[in-house]
DNA sequence: TTCTAAACGAGACGGTACGTCACGTCTTTCC
DNA sequence: GGAAAGACGTGACGTACCGTCTCGTTTAGAA
């Protein structure tokens, strides 16, 4: 499992007056692992703590709430993240990139991080805030990159696109939060119909 | 708030080894309450029970998980619900549907119970069997009968009933979820899109 | 355990205005399965009622207190119970009769069902009375009958019978609470120091 | 009742990752007060923490079983306890003791906390080994040294010492279970028969 | 013979308490 | 001043029993 700086079996002193790196990566191997392991509803900031070896203090002088928490574990991850295809064809560009990112969803914490924060945000109203002004905006730039390229190609109407990006956003949300993420061939259909363009026969 | 069967000050006495109605609806009544007020990570047993002047057995009695008491709150609500309309054009029927449904989750207990139960579902298995298997289904079978007149009419192609229902579904849980259920202008582009019909100038 | 006049699997039907003896003894073996099993804090009416097929209210009707259940226990076990014996020797009568006893309490209900009903006085005032007024004065009538035998020959002064009474009684009630009654080698030396009798070298 | 550390309103926060005096304070004088008021049936860990202004957390960290909680109760009220007299005859040593020590029953919760420990003991078999263990020995080391002072200046036989303490605690218990420690009349009959000595006329 | 009264099983009901878990706050002690 | 450690009050969890209360069924004795 996410293996990481290390296990921190118990001797991590501070290190003065300093944030001490280590204790911080441990935090967030803790919280990866958490999460991935017991969802939503098992993750706790007392067992993360417990199993980074830290004092709840530290993680929520980070974190102050959990829906910063999930953040955090989503974007850390981002540097094993998505490529952004650019095959001159929107169709293949959108399937490319959702196969990528469906999968990516599945294979690492970061999709029950995402999870975890919608969930969060269903009565915490900052986490809402959070997830619609820190993560939602940053989170579809590449979505509505794409389009805009085929929208220049005259593939889609410019008007369109914004409509667009939240069809794409509602339809991958409604399947990872079903775990239905793992429905590739469904991919390309349903891309030809967010783009409006017949998929070849 | 949510009228109701009666306050139920107190005294509520058992009717024996038959399930008493009136304990029922109070409870029902105080969940509806509950989660109106306080949303989902607000909601919990004990306040319900507390609300409804009944003990927390009970309710473990008649819905052993949160998701059947979501599941109960959202579909003892539905006879105020929402019409399926039939005018010939599938945009308009769509476009009104959708308007009302949004509005309906907007301003009941049971927009408020679905979100609670999707994020229930994150991290209780059972719970994401119970949204998929039980109220999945039930839920979307107007969005289908639509498009499958529009189908017959020649509208959509038959073949892409169920992935339009997808996208449907997917877009509606998103203003949900993000809490843009108020955003009616952007309806009837949104569902052409989705048909897959230029909207009329 | 305590076999009885029946498992009574579950058909027992009711024998109309008249009490069913069958319920009955089907209440009490159930009731000292119970109570030798799991002792005075696992004894619950509820399990009483389950294991006997009966209904709550019908244990309830004959026991209103659960120290009237253990009184049952504990008289309706006595056929089994202890002869008390006539030796002509007070000290070979105590020694005969306490380890008699001190045997029937270790390997039957009654045993069991005398210290839950002293516990259960503690606290409930009315256990308290029915161990003071319809308990004890019936259990330690065979004790006193002897020792005023021993007082017709000589043994002891006749004015010290109940002070003795009263002694064995917090003996034997002693050995039962800290489950020594297999203690069996010390009942004559403390027999011998009740009775005032030194004991045969 | 209870004079105590303060009524402890409300506010009582945490010393950091040390006990809190104060805490441990409120939650034996709460124990106190309770026990005193309800005896064993009516005394609960909830009611305790409610009038301790503690968590139930708290009181379990500390006491992980009643038993614990009985003794911590009955031990924390030994300062007021009950002297150890030796006026150079064992029968009065042994009347004054009883006598005192039946008077700090009577009136203080420790008389309460033991019933309810032996109360406890009967189906909680690890109360029964604090009762025999922890408790017992170090509660009956008075007697025991009164006796073998009497052993000494021959007044009884040093082989008889470790019964007539069995005697004495059976006696001492008896009265405690059944309420009667006000007979202090016959307290000096008792003792005299304990002793084996006829008292004065 | 019909009717009535009580016993009976079943189990729902409003409660209280259980013992556990996590929350977010607070302090102390060590670097 | 950062950090580990962990006690603290709070409150919810889901379970077990409490003692009470209808139900509908069954049967014996009274009318």
């Amino acid at each position: 499992m996410t293996s990481l700086p290390k296990p921190l079996a118990k001797p991590r002193k501070s290190t003065g007056a300093r944030r001490n790196p280590e204790a911080e990566a441990a935090v967030l191997a803790a919280a990866r692992e958490v999460i991935s392991e017991k969802g939503y509803i098992g993750f706790s900031v007392e067992e993360v703590a417990r199993r980074a070896g830290s004092g709840k203090t530290t993680i929520y002088r980070w974190y102050p709430t959990k829906a910063d928490l999930f953040i955090a574990i989503y974007t850390a991850e981002r540097h094993l993240s998505v490529p952004v295809p650019d095959t001159g064809d929107l169709l293949d560009d959108l399937e490319q990139y959702t196969v990528s990112l469906w999968r990516f969803w599945a294979s690492h914490p970061a999709g029950a991080a995402l999870k975890s924060l919608i969930a969060e945000a269903q009565g915490a109203s900052e986490a809402l805030d959070a997830l619609r002004e820190r993560f939602l905006p940053a989170r579809t730039a590449d979505v509505r990159q794409m389009l805009k390229r085929g929208a220049e190609r005259g593939q889609v109407r410019a008007e369109d696109v914004d409509d667009k990006v939240t069809l794409w956003v509602g339809l991958s949300w409604f399947k990872l939060l079903v775990n239905e993420l793992d429905q590739e061939l469904s991919v390309r259909r349903l891309m030809a119909l967010i783009a409006g363009i017949p998929p070849a026969p």
